[in-house]
DNA sequence: GAAACTAGTCATACAGTCGAACTATATTGG
DNA sequence: CCAATATAGTTCGACTGTATGACTAGTTTC
């Protein structure tokens, strides 16, 4: 029967498939050369740069493995590092503007599954999902805040 | 403002919690030769044993790589491969004894966390919350009827 | 029973990951 | 000012995770 499952588990299988959208979405646009980990770092990098601690933070890695995942990115294009003008031992990871250019077709993927699910559930139920889960982020996100 | 964050995004906030809680309740446990990976791969098998090939599909990876995991399980004494009496091909997957005696835990921390989820959203929105998710399972998970 | 298919493994190559050790810069307390 | 300490980032080494391709051994189909 499984009437109750636990909810955990549901945000999961749902979080499983945005992201094989994403990806499968970046795919189709001639995207080949940029692994989900990478991804996941690049998706953190703030319109200014952000500094490869604070992804590893957020992406919750080491830095050595933010270090490995930006020299890949970087060697592909996507990023470039510039020093930090505030502190002389960082440097800011950057999108370049080959990765800016990709942008819109995430966004656009992202807009296609909010109208699918919105479709599938109704206005009602994706105002209630939606109220839930950003009150759930406060305890669920320390990261929260940034952009 | 962020007034409208991607729903997807939310749903990949809570799941990310969700499985760093529950990882750290095994840890908290001894449990301590356990990768996500493996343990990704673990919780998608059977009662009575599931095949590699499904657990390869269920956990989105090929069968090699399920191979590989289910290979350090193994070793690790957490599962155990057994013929498939209907197959002379296959073999199936089959947790241990001493992967069952985890599995409380496992759910115990899952329990805590739909507690204080509830506490923080109130019986209401955790209702619909559950609801909501569950329906988008219909469009979500290819998977949704095993167990 | 030959052809086509399926379950699983092995070999190889590379990406992801972390712990430890290191360099360079920054901060802090005298 | 400077020695001690802390922080940002990297490099090194070892191992895990991953996919492709090639393979063995059973199964299904006609």
């Amino acid at each position: 029967m499984a009437s109750e499952p636990f909810v955990g588990l549901l945000v999961f299988v749902a979080a499983r498939e945005v992201e094989r959208r994403v990806v499968a979405a970046m795919r189709r646009a001639g995207v080949d050369d940029i692994t989900l980990a990478q991804a996941r770092v690049a998706a953190r990098i703030g319109p200014h740069g952000t500094r490869l601690t604070d992804l590893a933070e957020q992406a919750q890695v080491t830095k050595q493995t933010a270090t490995a995942l930006v020299d890949r990115l970087e060697i592909a294009g996507y990023v470039e590092r510039v020093p930090d003008p505030t502190d002389g031992r960082a440097r800011l990871v950057r999108l370049t503007d080959k990765a800016a250019s990709l942008l819109p077709v995430a966004r656009a993927e992202e807009a296609r599954i909010e109208r699918e699910w919105e479709a599938h559930l109704g206005p009602r139920r994706m105002r209630a999902l939606r109220e839930s889960l950003t009150l759930l982020r406060e305890i669920t996100d320390p990261y929260r805040d940034d952009a």
